[in-house]
This record gives C-alpha cells, sequence and structure tokens, in this order.
DNA sequence: AATGAATGAGGGTTCATTCAT
DNA sequence: GATGAATGAACCCTCATTCAT
C-alpha cells in the first residue's frame, strides 16, 4: 500500500473517531453545551484536527447527526420495503427499529433526541426531517395495507406508532424497564391500550 | 389598600410580565439560544430587574418550568383524582390534559421540549421530573383499576399513552392534523393501533 | 441635569476615549496586528464595552477612520469652497490641510496610511473613498479656474498636487525635515520641481 | 550535467515558482490575509516546502520584497549612474522607472503598497529602507546638479518627485487614466504644477 | 527533499451577571 | 426597586508552523 492510500486510510480512522467523540460529547451535553476542546480530547486530536475535517461545529453536528440517523434510517426502509403480508413487514420493522436503537445508547439517546428536536423545525435539521417523512410515508404504505380502520389515517398512525416505540425505548432508557423486546411492542400496537369495556360485565 | 400592599401587587405583575416574557422567549428559541436581554425587553423591563425577581437565568427557567408544569399538572391531577369508574376518570383526563395544551402554543412547545429533555434527566429538571413520576403513577393507578391486561406494568402503560397524546399532539404543532379532539384520542387508546387478524380470514 | 443625560454624557465620553484608543492603537499596528484587548486596556475599559458603542473590530475601524477623514475632509472641503480668486483658496487650502495633519500625529499616520490603502480598493473604504473622490473634484475644479495648462487634466493635476503634499508631511513623519509650512509648499508648487533649461545658457 | 547540477537547477525553479506564487497572492490581499496554503497553491507544492525554502511566512515576504525591490532598484540605479548631463540621465530614469513598474502588475502594486508601509517603518522593511535611501540620494545627487533652486534640498526634492511618479502611477492602476509616458511626466516635472501668476494679468 | 495532516496559541465575539447611580 | 452600562470568562475558529512518513 502506498503513502497516499495509507494516508486516506488513517484519515478515514481518524474522521471516524472524531465522530464518535462527538457522538459521546453531543449525546452527553446536546449541541449547545458541547465543546470543541472537549470532542478534540476525546478523539485524542486537538481542536484545529476538527477543522480539517468538519468547517465548523455545525457542521460536524449536522454530519454526526445525518450519518447516525441515516444508517438507522437504512436498516428501517430495508424492513419496511421488504416483501410479503403487511403483519410480516411491520413485525420484521419493529425487530430492526429495535436492534438497531439497542445496539448503542449514545445513538440512541441522539436518535431520540434530536428526533424530537426535529420536529419543532430546528435549525441542523432540514435533512433530518426529510428521512423522517420518508421513513412515516412508507410505515404508513404498509400500515394502509392492512384492515380497516388504519386506513383512514395511516400518515397519522404512523407517527402513533413511532411514538409508541419511542416511548417505549425511552423508558428503557431511563432504567426503569428493560429494554422493550419486538414481541411485547407487537402485543402493545395490537392490542388496545385501554381495554374496551367487557360488553356483559 | 396601603402602600405596602400596592408595592406588592406591582411587584407580582412585575414577576408575571417576567415570566410571559419568559415562557414566550424560551419557547421559541429553547434554553440555550435565548437571550436574558430579549426576555427583559418583552417583559418591558431592564435585564437588572429580571435578576431582582429571579437569582439567575437558570432559575428563571425552573420557575418558569415549573410554574406552567404544575399548572397542568394540577387540572390533570385534578381530572385523574376524580371519584367514579375508571373509564370516565381517563375521559375526563383526556379532555382536561386536551384542554389545557390546546390553550396556548408556547406552554405546548415549552411542555413537549422540556418534558422530553427531562426524561434524559436535563439539569434543570428535578422537581419536574417528580411531578411527572406522580402524574404517571396516578394515571398507572387508574388504569390498573381497568381490567386486564393492563394490570400487568400500569406504570408503563401509562407512559404509553402519556407517549401516545404528546405524539398526536405534536403532529398537530407541526400543522399537519388539525388538534386533537378527546373522542378521537380516546378511539385510537381503545383500539389496536394494528388491527388484529381476521380470525377466519 | 437627571440621570439619562448624564448617562449619555457619559456614554459619549466613552466612546470617545475608546475611539481615541483605537486611534493609537490602529495608527501604531495598521488593522491586522491591532488587538481588541489591546484597545479596551488603552480605553480603561472591558473588551465586552468596545462591543457595547461597536459592533465589531471592523466596525470600530471604519467608524474611527470615517469619523477622522470627515474631520479633516470637512475642514479642507470648508477652505475649497471658500469665495476668491482660485489662488487664493488654493493658499487657504494648503494652509488649512497641513494644519489639520500637523494637529495631531496618529490622525496623520492613519490618514496617510489608510488613505493609501483604500486607493487599493480595501475593504473597509468605500464611504472613505467616496469623500476622496469629492475632495478631489473639488480641488480640480478650482485648479481649472487657473490659467492653462491644468486646465487640460484637472482631476489628474489635483491628485498629483494631493500626492506632493502627502509625501512632503510623510518626509517630516519620518523626522527627516520639519513640518512643511503652507509657503513652502506653495513654492514647490508654484515652481517646476526640475528647473527648466535656461534657453541661452 | 552531473545529478548534484541538475538538483539545484531544480531547486531554483521551485524556488522561483514560489516567489512568483507568493508575489501573486502578497499583491492581491496583502501581508495578513494572504495564507501560506494559498502561496503554496498556486506554487502548486505542498505547505511543507515552502518551509524548506523560506524559514517563515516573513522571511519569504522579505525576500520577496527585496528581490522585487532589488530587481527595480537596480535598473533604475543603472539609469540614475548612466554618463551625460543630469537633465539626460533625469529622463533616462523617467524611461527606466516607469518601464520597469508597467511591466506587471503585482510588483507595481506590491511596491507601492509596500514602500509606502516601509515609510512607516513596518517591521519587515529594513533592508528596503536602505534602498529606498540609497535611490532618493543618487535621485537627489542628480537633481543638484541641476541649474538652482533645487541645489537647496535635493534630498527632499528627489522625494518630491518620486511621489508624483508614484502618484502618477496609482492613478493609473486604478484605471482612471492610462499609464503614463515618460514624456507626460518629464512634462509635469518642468512644469510648475500650479501656474504663475500671469504677470501683466 | 517533498508531503500534508496535526498542532495549538491567539484573537474576535457573546452574553449572563454585577453594581454604581 | 429599577436601571442599563460594564464586565470578563468562555468558546469558536484561523492559520503559521512542525514533523512523521
Amino acid at each position: 500500500m502506498n503513502l497516499r492510500s495509507k494516508r486516506k486510510v488513517w484519515q478515514e480512522e481518524v474522521r471516524r473517531e472524531i465522530l464518535e467523540a462527538a457522538l459521546s460529547v453531543f449525546s452527553e451535553r446536546g449541541y449547545h453545551r458541547a465543546r470543541m476542546l472537549e470532542i478534540a480530547e476525546r478523539a485524542g486530536v486537538a481542536v484545529g484536527t476538527l477543522y480539517q475535517y468538519f468547517p465548523s461545529k455545525k457542521a460536524l453536528y449536522e454530519t454526526l447527526l445525518l450519518e447516525t440517523v441515516s444508517r438507522i434510517h437504512r436498516r428501517v426502509m430495508e424492513a419496511l420495503s421488504s416483501p410479503g403480508p403487511p403483519r410480516e413487514i411491520l413485525r420484521r420493522f419493529l425487530e430492526a427499529k429495535l436492534e438497531i436503537l439497542r445496539e448503542n445508547e449514545p445513538v440512541l439517546r441522539l436518535h431520540l433526541r434530536e428526533l424530537w428536536e426535529a420536529r419543532f423545525r430546528g435549525v441542523h435539521t432540514e435533512k433530518i426531517r426529510v428521512l423522517f417523512e420518508e421513513y412515516l410515508d412508507r410505515l404508513a404504505g404498509v400500515l394502509s395495507r392492512l384492515a380497516s380502520p388504519l386506513s383512514a389515517h395511516p400518515r397519522f398512525y404512523a407517527a402513533l406508532v413511532d411514538g409508541i416505540i419511542a416511548t417505549a425505548v425511552v423508558e428503557a432508557l431511563e432504567g426503569r424497564r428493560p429494554f422493550p423486546e419486538p414481541r411485547d411492542l407487537w402485543e402493545i400496537l395490537t392490542q388496545p391500550l385501554i381495554p374496551r369495556e367487557n360488553r356483559h360485565a
């Protein structure tokens, strides 16, 4: 391997290191409380190096967010695009989403925190909103292929399904409950949250 | 009314003014992007005056949050504590929660934004967490008095119910849907999000 | 005098102090080598205070330049606009220009340094260029009322006259010569720099 | 040609390339706004290479300035040292100076910009000042061999003559006038800028 | 000798907080 | 008590210089 190639490989490694450090700092502190110096220290580089790889704090943040979200997005979209009856697809989607969220906590924290912020039209989140919309639309598509009554507002139901998943995961994040299993969430999603009146009770 | 009383009334008015201004600024910009100067301007006072009423930005924020959340909390807890069968209580709870959230948007934005943040153990939110837990516990209590199968994890189900409400409201905030009606949410909560298989299909 | 008036007076004083400090620092070091901290120290205020009065280093610089140049400009334009035969006007102009340049050295240094830079289309100098052009045009107007042969290119001659004055003053700045007297410059301007051939020599 | 010689030739070429790039960048941006990276890019080398040839930005700048100025200096001194009557020498001097300044604009811009700065005892310019003084002294020598009244302060008149040339050239640089011809400047230098009174007017 | 990624001191700017009036 | 100008710590970013390859 020649010098140029080595350098490229090395650079890719440093970039990775920086993004990881940024992930840990941003997910712990949030955007405004995160300091570039701390990211640099955790990445084991000097501040200046950060700026060799990313033109600004904002750009670093956006890149990180986009890469992280995209990774999750790809997995989830894949599951949602798989062939089969809608119920099967939904099961696979649940599995994929929970698996990738469980994989590591910083990503999860950032993901949840920022997707929520994204809904308030934050400044950093244009592209992320697009991905999020795309995901909800796809999910809505699958839901609409189910039997009624979801067909009425599939996009809305998609948002609610996502909300349920997010809530369940957050509960786990706080240590109050174990990380949700796909089968448990499936149960929750296929039963009323509030049971119907027992008619002849 | 004597001088001392008048003064007190006046002070209360200024305090109110400041909190309102703070609400509008914080809900628009979030904690870090909010500037004390802007709050002062919107309140029609000088910056120094803010510090006569609140010892710091953080304290102002916490007070605001706590007052806002408490107000919502009181209404919701009232509904949850009312007598009657659990289904009735839940209906009243839904109505109360939606009504107060609809009342004004800044409170809503702040509420959603910050309650979510609160789950990530933000620095400003110890007392709010306590209220939130209290609310979820109370809600769980009502849910547990329903027929099974909720009785298994009522606290968890309470969180999920709250998550559904929050999600629905956020969808409305973004202008994608009308503000949710209690009856619609009731429908959603009492039916499976994903309909069960048609048995003999 | 009430509080508000006192404050205004005080502010004007601080502003003056800052501009003076800025003048001394900028004239000693030039724009890029000048540090805001040093300006603040010389003005006897904190860095933050500079930003209460001027939004940025650049703005401070431009204001300083513009105020300084305007002051000189006003005096010189006044002399150039006075009534009388052109030769009288030119004498008065010479006196005014030399007097104001002699008044204090920092202004002079800044003036010369920056007017020269202005000719290279510096970034800070749009308004100054306008003043400079206005001045040269006025001077050209006076020159054109003289007997030929200046009438050919009065604007060019105006530039040359200004160049002569600037050169003479700079020589003095360097301590090589005393500050030029109006009468000496008048001599220089009304005689050839290189004497004509003695015809019958 | 052996290896060592070839290397030397190559190095000389690189050095030349760097100085040319530096000339273009410095003359466009001025010392402080010029970046080493841009010089390297224009020279077609890496930043590190600059430091193989010049120990610092300052040194590169000084070398560039000195080489550029020296080149002009040599030509002008040659003309000033040529034999003949002073008027002839001055004509040749004018021709030489204008020709070399016209040759390329970057040199000209740098020359004017920096020689002016040099007068303010800039940090980069000790050696250049020496050359400048030498040139003015030589010019003064020629002027002093003319008939009176220049003999009184020939060094001062030399500075004024140089100032006139500089002013005329700058006017051309700005595109307001064509580049001055030697004969035109000669006219200007041998006539009063402000014509004497018509005696019997 | 050439490379170019890494370095980190330095400087501009912000804004919560203070305090003299 | 109210004011708002002053403060200065904190933080982002630049870029000349270094040095391992």
